[in-house]
DNA sequence: CTGACTACTTGCATTATGCAACTAGTTGTG
DNA sequence: CACAACTAGTTGCATAATGCAAGTAGTCAG
């Protein structure tokens, strides 16, 4: 475990601690998928992140501050992976990265209905988004919200896409 | 090169695109530096890119659409690399990586001046900025502008923090 | 008490990255 | 014209990261 940094610059510090294929994937899962636990994590999503490697990354993100790590109180095997305020704050980062992508690449309809609802809402919608992840990870205060919370906002544009898609491709 | 995508995730996919350690440094090289060059993008950054790795990555950046080339009229060994408008698009991504780097992690004073314009100027200077880079890489019409331009405003930034360290620490 | 579930670890194959040296052609200098 | 320096890479090889499948020790529900 040499120390071995490249640079002082911000964007390569940040590549350096999330410049791989997987460590946003993960944050991804937490923040939009809610998963919490070890195998939520690794069987929830559709990249099929391996095991070795999921529990390496965990480490990392722990390490740097990114996520927080306590036991699950009803099983003594489960933990309960959270996020601290420095990874609620990846949220914009993500918004981007889904904006960017959803502009410019193959992206399927089901799972590009998020990226289109983080971009019309903007910065408030975003706003709001880090507010609850603040209560449901970092325990804060519930604040005040007219209409639904910005995750079940989240979930049900996602399910109206599944109906949809059922309806036209039935079974 | 069989073609195996994960999802179709638009942060997955731009993961795939981007997601490595080398690719975005190149690309806040050419937006910050003002790089054009390979030589200029292979000595020119503290992090010390290898040229094996930047001629590979820039052929994936060209074949994204993130990167054109062209010729350099002025020496027949010479391309000049641009950004696309995908290219361009990428610097609101970079502003966010940069804004959370600048403020979890240790940068140096001198490499986050830039970090803070950015955080400064918002989406207003985001949005000049980009301006800018559609006139230096797409040939666009100049706009009409209030002020320096919004590299020159960086590049002024900068150098003043040299200036000012070179007081401090002479020689 | 048994079978499924928990969060991992281990071993091995494949892929990506990093380093140094090398190359074919080009250009500026004397 | 000769030559050194510069152009954008490539090549070969070592090391590191990733991916896959299987295994593990402890836990829990029926």
């Amino acid at each position: 475990m040499t120390e071995n940094q490249r640079s002082g610059c911000p964007i390569n510090l940040t590549l350096e601690v999330v410049g791989d294929k997987w460590s946003l994937i993960i944050i991804r899962d937490i923040i939009f998928g809610g998963r919490r636990h070890f195998n939520e994590l690794l069987t929830g999503s559709e990249e099929g992140i391996s095991s070795n490697i999921l529990a390496d990354r965990l480490k990392t993100l722990l390490a740097a501050g990114i996520l927080s790590k306590q036991d699950d109180p009803t099983h003594k095997q489960k933990a309960i992976h959270s996020l601290t305020e420095q990874g609620i704050e990846l949220l914009p980062v993500l918004a981007q990265m889904s904006s960017w992508g959803r502009k410019y690449l193959p992206v399927t309809e089901e799972l590009s209905i998020r990226a289109e609802i983080l971009d019309e809402g903007g910065p408030k919608f975003l706003a709001d988004f880090m507010d609850e992840l603040r209560e449901i990870h970092l325990g804060a205060p519930p604040k005040r919200r007219k209409g639904p919370a910005p995750s079940a906002r989240l979930r049900a544009a996602y399910e109206a896409v599944l109906a949809k898609r059922r309806k036209i491709l039935p079974r």
